[in-house]
DNA sequence: ACAACAAGAGACCGTGCGGTCGCATCTAAA
DNA sequence: TTTAGATGCGACCGCACGGTCTCTTGTTGT
């Protein structure tokens, strides 16, 4: 019994890159075989489908992405400075799962069909701006952050802009587009978001 | 020998949705079939493999949207309210192929493999880079921009945060990200871009 | 040590894929 | 109106896919 559930981790784990880099359609079975080293019956002794692993896959895959980008996080006292470093772990930290960033590729590889897997994409999005939204909250609180500032509106800012950066930076394979928005971001941050000193 | 040369430009006009919704790998023969109405061998007459198709419907369909984003864009004489016109544009005139921006999805559908096709998307995405840039650089010499700005660096910045924000309007179906990024690229353009009047 | 059962192997299945090709039909220049 | 070449049809091919199932092997509690 505990075997198998260290198992079944361990093909989630090795699953989670394969469906990052070629997608659900593009993952083969052959590949999933091949990069856990088991064979198909071994596979599907512990998923129902494809579909099954693809969605913990997913989740796995998402829950280590968000997790290096809110890194230390907790140990900025200042909001905007907490905000600052999101951006420049979102910049440094990405390739945590090989294939870039699960949330834009699924977002995209799901567009159509695939309503398991879209729907983890869309809590994912959902737990994401939510992170963002409470802390920029908190911020606005503690005088921290202009209270001016609308916190739905700035979450979903860094987030469309930072995806976006990845898009363009997966390919042209250059860093540019990272550095010109973690660098428009924290200047907005530092003169339009950052409450005055009084 | 003008019937065929017809029929050919109808198949890659039908076919542009299918690739742009399904992804080059989802979207069928059978598909393209029943949209173009053609038989198989009525499909392979025109284009010697499908990813020849793909190609060449890649590029009908970047076509169409960067018209759409640039439409009407030389009748307005600043560079500032050109720039806000092509943001405006962008958040009003998608759609123009059914699927989403076709730069981002090509992008992330072929992030491995298929460097066909990968290439229209880069040369694409040049293409587009190119044309704000030396916009913003006619801005600048015209001194309707500041001079301090970097064109690169804005271009990126807009291409970036349009790009993200069409992800995530895709994957909640909510229009707020696009508006949000369009509001604070307004009030960038306006209040960081536009040279101050003499 | 052994029994009971969990875990994994791998042959097998039906399906739908991209692609080919010989043939029928349509088009259009003379 | 003829006819040669352009156009389209659709049966056919081999292959790789996701998924199933039976049987062997490994694990673990007693």
């Amino acid at each position: 019994m505990r075997k198998g559930e260290q198992t079944r981790q361990d093909i989630i784990r090795k699953a989670a890159p394969i469906f990052n880099q070629r997608g659900y359609d593009g993952a083969a079975l052959s590949d999933l075989m091949k990069a856990t080293g088991l064979e198909k019956g071994g596979i599907y002794r512990h998923f129902s489908s494809k579909e099954a692993l693809a969605a913990e896959a997913f989740d796995y895959a998402w829950r280590e992405t968000l997790d290096a980008r809110i890194h230390d996080l907790d140990t900025i006292p200042n909001t905007v400075d907490r905000l600052k470093q999101l951006v420049a772990n979102f910049v440094e930290r990405r390739g945590i799962i090989p294939g870039g960033c699960p949330l834009l590729n699924t977002a995209v590889d799901t567009d159509d069909g695939n309503s398991v897997l879209r729907e983890r994409a869309r809590k994912a999005l959902r737990g994401w701006r939510s992170y963002l939204i409470s802390m920029i909250r908190v911020g606005i609180k503690a005088r921290e952050v202009r209270a001016k500032i609308d916190a739905k509106k700035l979450a979903t800012l860094i987030i469309s802009s930072l995806e976006g950066a990845i898009m363009v930076y997966r390919l042209d394979r250059t860093e540019e587009a990272l550095r010109a928005v973690q660098a428009h971001l924290d200047s907005y941050l530092e003169t339009q978001v950052r409450a005055p000193s009084k």
